[in-house]
DNA sequence: CCCGTTCATCAAAATTCGTGATGGGGTTTC
DNA sequence: GAAACCCCATCACGAATTTTGATGAACGGG
């Protein structure tokens, strides 16, 4: 039988597709950049096609790296699932945790009590802030690891989750057919600049009504009819009104949702947490993936 | 960050959950009985708990190894997934292959064109029978790879797929109501003692009215009302009736699909069969299986 | 045009892993 | 009930693989 593959091996190609370089993903798997390299060249090896495109600067995927990409990541996925069933109660220490404030209304208190309930003895601090300043929270060493949305800043975490952007208004309200469209969003809102370029691609006219940190102050502005406002799909709020892609508002680009650590929060408690945070709420494993033949 | 586990270690742990023997799955796998135990050792050190009970002659998974096993399939089933995608064209030699008639039918064309289409130069020679002597046959050398179903008969394959059973009738025929209910089943189907069972367990009377090594004869001494059948999902065809679980039939148990390979039959054309057969039927993946901390 | 960064490569060192032999414990057989 | 048998765990050793740190070539920004 032919020996299955190295998953060590797929981390880290996994982390180089989503970083796009080989000495940042050597850094996150914590490995030497040569160590990186010559796992790359092995697994190429191994299955007799060239996964990465090295050129010059910039590292991409090929086909089949694409190919790989999602399978691989389906399968690390599981290894968190894994991960996270098995790992130890007893660990202890604290976490200094960052998380934007429209997820952590939503989602935090799940995640959060079921890994308190396996983890009774790792206390999570937690701080809610727009993702841009987590990560100058995370380069001043405030923060051992962040969830923060990606792509439009130029940090990239490992991503383990994307959601569908909607527009969103309040039931029966004007905001939607006012001219200049009048828009919320928070105020270093990476989200702003998909809403501002979609926008701008179908040449709409735009103004910025209102800006606040605090996404409960977005969610009010909308819901009072003051402006329309974009929002990841698990932030979404009853009496919302989400508005129908044939209207004439652009297709907003997926929101990527990654986790950033610290170069200390590797292994133990921050594993932990990670593993906890990605097998939760993941959804990149791909379960409604094509089948690769039919790709 | 703390490794990935080890893909090499679950594929040993779930050769042994398939055959319930150390000794034997270290021949699967292609590795000494002391390899695989201490693969085994380093796993369960990994995660912190045991995963198999050793007692005496048997070896069964713990509760644990039970979470972790259907994990781990679903890894390898990717893992069969990738491998197939990657194998080689260029691949050439002939398989003697052996599948029951009853899926031959509907599931091979499929799957052998995909598989033409990709391997070219692998002449696969394609026999059908009966589970049963398709275990004969694999014995006597005739085959180098086989799928059938297990269980009843008391051999074990790497298992891959699980296929519910269903009774089936003509519409609108008498066989139902029939007393004592009359069977069509194959001569040595496995599946017969699977029927016979269930309907001992709730003490209806049966008697044997139709038996065929030939699945489309059976098909049709149900289509004709001759008889009522037992069949697995994939073999349903138009024009008959499945039986609900409220009328006064037991429920079957599942049929389990594995492949047997013969001792010569591993790498190269072999495994990029499998793992094709694997990767597009099976459906061990858990796709539907509960997230791991609702279990 | 130089400097800094990136990735590939190499040989040596370290680690990991599998092997074959051995032993204990349980089961079957006579 | 003893012997033969089968199964799994363990051990020391040797082999294979992997990582490392150093080095070189290619590229791009200032």
């Amino acid at each position: 039988m032919t020996a299955p593959l190295d998953l060590d091996q797929l981390q880290s190609f996994c982390a180089i597709a989503d970083c796009g370089s080989f000495t940042e993903a050597a850094r996150r798997v914590n490995k030497t950049q040569s160590a990186v390299s010559m796992q790359i060249k092995r697994l190429e090896e191994r299955l007799g096609h060239p996964l990465l495109t090295r050129d010059g600067r910039t590292v991409a995927l090929t086909e089949h790296g694409e190919a790989l990409y999602s399978r691989a990541r389906r399968m690390l996925r599981i290894n968190f699932e894994i991960m996270d069933h098995f790992s130890d109660g007893d660990l202890k220490g604290s976490i200094r945790f960052g998380v934007p404030d429209d997820y952590a209304v939503r989602l935090l208190p799940v995640i959060l009590s079921s890994f308190q309930r396996t983890h009774p003895k790792i206390v999570v601090d937690v701080r809610c802030q727009p993702s841009e300043e987590l990560l100058e929270g995370m380069k001043k060493g405030k923060y051992d690891l962040i969830v923060f949305t990606q792509g439009t800043n130029h940090e990239y975490g490992e991503l383990f989750r994307t959601e569908r952007m909607f527009w969103v208004a309040s039931h029966g309200g004007q905001a939607l057919s006012t001219e200049p469209l009048p828009l919320a969003g928070g105020l270093h809102c990476c989200w702003k600049d998909n809403a501002v370029e979609a926008l701008n691609r179908i040449g709409r006219d735009y103004r910025i009504a209102y800006t606040s940190s605090n996404a409960m102050a977005i969610a009010s502005a909308v819901l009072t009819d003051l402006a329309v406002g974009f929002l990841p799909e698990s932030a979404l709020q009853p009496g919302m009104r989400v508005i129908a892609e044939d209207r004439d508002l652009p297709r907003l680009r997926d929101a990527e949702i990654a986790i950033m650590r610290a170069s200390h929060a590797y292994g133990g408690i921050y594993d932990a947490l990670a593993s906890h945070i990605v097998a939760s709420m993941g959804n990149l494993d791909g379960r409604d993936a094509l089948p690769m033949a039919a790709e």
